[in-house]
RNA sequence: GGAGAGAUGUCUGAGUGGUUUAAAGAGCACGCUUGGAAAGCGUGUGUGCGCUUAACGGUGUACCGAGGGUUCGAAUCCCUCUCUCUCCGCCA
């Protein structure tokens, strides 16, 4: 049986001090010890089993022959039925503790990458490098929320009335600045930054969802569908990291996926935090770019994505900044992180709106995705993520850096020809 | 939702309880042959988990859609499930 590792239980094995380490860099409880144990026992088992089948096998075959040529077999019938509770008993001990080590395996996190920083908590992220400066007012300008009502880009109260808050309704103008947004930025992405365009499912299997660490870990906060087994994507990560799961690439690398999709989220944990207007929602519409690379390739090829995804917002003419997720900030399933956050000059305050991770092969060993390295050999692949990007927020710093002192709102002008020629929201 | 058929290695495709140690063919790789190539001939050709080895390797075990079961022994028999195809029903 293969154990779903996302860590290489062999490195944990050899290098127990250096997991121990990283996982108190990320304020994470995890018993390296305990893992190390059920190891142990799990080889020791191995040992002895793989040797009793060994044996087994050979008297069976000589079972066999005995028959065919008229000899009494019974004697060593009843050896190895003997030796058959034996084996049946050590695979089940087997079978426990492998379930028992996958399971404490997969609430491991990843280990963070060596040039990550090292901090507690958010105040501790770095700036990398921001763009574009901040849009200033001569008039007290208007919060989105406010603005998209008079404008009638949205209707939030409705959209509660027929699923709860947090499922916005976007109407008129309003939806077609979504359509729009969508479609730019697909275009970009696939015929300036050369990535295969997906249409995947919205809805993936609990396999899927392990495979990139969602589960088992963080299931409150996805939406779940009991009855068939089936979860709403809280992203397009899951879908698309997952279509190459069980395979051994035999294409060439990286090989680079965008894709729409609806996100659905619960945000379980994060009631009442800044939930006005757009800022977090339940449902919203994102635009995701995922990569599939060799490890030596991973790093830059981590950087490019960072880099496709800030075009996006440079052609929109947006103020944003990246910043660096030190260890203690980091998620779950990434090594290193970067977030793009735009500046919205009405609410003076900074909007997450991309996370560009590289998750090295931690996802490539849970969802099993291999290529063939140069020598030939199965090699985990490392894979790579990033928002290309979300819209709530993007619609949010479009409305809000853009607005006129009489309501109005100037369109971004990349956006005029997917507007059908309207340059401005009046 | 109902009925039927099917799933074997990189591919095609044999295999209904014991030399299956998964036939055969194709493909691919290497070698021989050749001025070079083709043909021909020969050799090799998966994955996981262990043990062993400095390494190359060696070795054990498991894997024939998935998971259970029967048996001394399962690709083969039994049960459950998944997916694909055909027909019917329903439906955008």
């Amino acid at each position: 049986m293969r154990v779903w590792t996302m860590l290489d239980i062999r490195f944990v094995r050899e290098n127990a001090e250096v997991v121990k380490a990283a996982m108190k860099n990320r304020n994470a409880e995890v018993d390296v010890e305990a893992v190390l144990a059920l190891d142990g026992r799990r080889r020791e088992i191995i040992v002895e089993v793989d040797g009793l089948k060994a044996e087994r096998n050979i008297l069976s075959k000589s079972i066999g022959l005995m028959i065919r040529e008229g000899g009494d077999p019974e004697t060593v019938k009843a050896q190895v039925r003997g030796m058959g509770d034996k084996i049946a008993a050590l695979d089940e001990e087997q079978r426990e503790v492998d379930t028992t080590l996958r399971k404490a395996l997969l609430y491991i996190p990843n280990l963070p990458s060596s040039t990550t920083p090292v901090g507690r908590d958010e105040t501790d992220n770095p700036v990398v490098r921001s763009w574009g400066e901040k849009t200033t007012f001569d008039f007290e300008p208007q919060m989105h929320w406010d603005l998209g009502e008079t404008l009638g880009l949205f209707d939030l109260e409705r959209g509660a009335k027929i699923a709860g808050s947090g499922f916005p309704l976007f109407t008129g103008r309003g939806a077609k600045l979504e359509r729009a947004l969508i479609q730019f930025m697909l275009d970009l992405h696939t015929e300036e930054h050369g990535y295969t365009e997906l249409a995947p499912p919205f809805m993936c299997n609990e396999t899927a969802m392990t495979g990139t660490g969602q589960l088992p870990k963080f299931a409150e906060d996805m939406y779940s569908i009991s009855l068939d087994g089936l979860y709403p994507i809280p992203t397009a990560e899951v879908p698309i990291t997952n279509i190459y799961g069980n395979e051994i690439l035999d294409q060439a690398l990286p090989i680079k996926h965008a894709a729409y999709t609806p996100c659905f989220r619960r945000e379980a944990g994060s009631a009442g935090k800044d939930t006005r207007g757009l800022q977090r929602v339940h449902q919203f519409d994102k635009v995701e770019m995922v990569k599939f690379t060799t490890p030596e390739a991973s790093a830059e090829e981590h950087e490019k994505l960072t880099l496709d995804a800030e075009r996006v917002l440079q052609r929109l003419g947006l103020h944003y900044r990246v910043i660096e997720l030190c260890t203690g900030d980091l998620g779950f399933s990434a090594a290193k992180c970067y977030d793009i956050e735009l500046w919205t000059a009405a609410q003076e305050k900074w909007l997450e709106v991309s996370s560009c991770s590289n998750f090295h092969d931690y996802q490539a060993r849970r969802a099993n995705i291999r290529y063939r390295n140069e020598e030939g050999k199965p090699t985990f692949v490392h894979t790579i993520n990033g928002s290309g990007v979300a819209l709530p927020r993007l619609v949010i710093a479009i409305m809000e850096n853009n607005q006129n002192d009489d309501g109005s709102i100037e369109l971004p002008e990349v956006l005029w020809p997917y507007m059908g020629g309207l340059k401005k929201l009046v």
